[in-house]
DNA sequence: CCCCTTGTTCAAAAAAGATTGAACAAACCG
DNA sequence: CGGTTTGTTCAATCTTTTTTGAACAAGGGG
């Protein structure tokens, strides 16, 4: 025996047309965001799954690696893209999709996005104090110019974030 | 003699160090994108650049390939990143950063976001032919909830896309 | 015409990034 | 305890993506 089942739900390995394609769209979906094909497949297969999916079944029904879902599991951890549910009196953990746009904007900002806005900002005041060296007084001026748009990018970056996250939360 | 100069502007090889913290700069910014760094070293040095600069200066001061700098110039046009200028009679292009905002985050929602839109609408409609044929009501019930939330999730990106533009814009 | 300059293309090489799998830790249980 | 199940880690490997560079147009002149 493989492992005890809630109902009497599949225990197929392969994937079944529905989920293959859906399994499909996420891959593509991630990529777009820059995360790694076994991301989504994992929260694909959890998107589409009925009940909620341990890790050795995400292996075994993705034919992908232990290690792979481990570390695909820590990520969507972490962007709050998936919740962790106690089964019974199972010691093992079990995984369900968060669907609701909202949440997934929301963790993707704060982990992907928000990061990148506070280390440019970081590199902009490294970079002013260069400019303070430069000789050339027209080049300065150009390079100010340039550095303070920068900062309004980031800035203006900075303002929208909320903006997105209240318009898709509705 | 290598090549005319505007001005007494630069003609060494190496970034000074303004240059290579800008072009850093870039490449890391790009690449959150997912693009490659070659792109982020072509914006960036045309950023920070006084003159336009034409295709071999790139390659010369950028010590990279001739083919990754007219990929590159290609991919920067399609973004309307980047902006062709005529120098005196050249018969070459020189080539200036488009440094608004506005035209950035638009050429990279037509190029990037709103194909990846658009597929994925396609793929839902496949995905919905094939839920018809399901056998099992519940499940069904599940797919279509599932399915229903994901052409939510591409309408309110849709609808958000030219918020995000107009508030950039300001 | 022939030659030089400018730029593109694309197969091969290199680099970057993701996945694997085996070793390890941790928790539980009899 | 010793054995079993569950999950993590990370160096080696595999895959994908990017870059290179040489071959090839496409213009100009002269």
């Amino acid at each position: 025996m493989r492992r005890l089942q809630t109902d009497g739900a599949r225990e197929t390995d392969a994937l079944d047309a529905v989920e293959r394609q859906v399994v499909a769209f996420f891959v593509d979906g991630v990529k777009v965001l820059g995360l790694p094909r076994s991301i989504g497949e994992i929260y694909g297969l959890l998107f589409v799954s009925q009940e909620p999916l341990a890790l050795d079944d995400l292996v075994t029904r993705l034919g992908i690696s232990k290690g792979s879902v481990s570390q695909g599991l820590r990520t969507l951890k972490g962007l709050g893209a998936i919740r962790e549910v106690q089964i019974g009196t199972e010691r093992r953990a079990y995984f369900e999709a968060a669907v609701e746009l909202k949440r997934l904007v929301g963790g993707f900002i704060r982990e992907q996005i928000r990061p990148h806005l506070d280390s440019g900002n970081a590199k902009i005041s490294r970079m002013k104090t260069l400019v303070q060296a430069e000789a050339d007084p027209a080049r300065q001026v150009l390079l100010n110019d340039r550095l303070a748009r920068l900062e309004h990018w980031l800035k203006s970056g900075g303002r929208v974030l909320p903006v997105l996250q209240k318009l898709l939360g509705a």
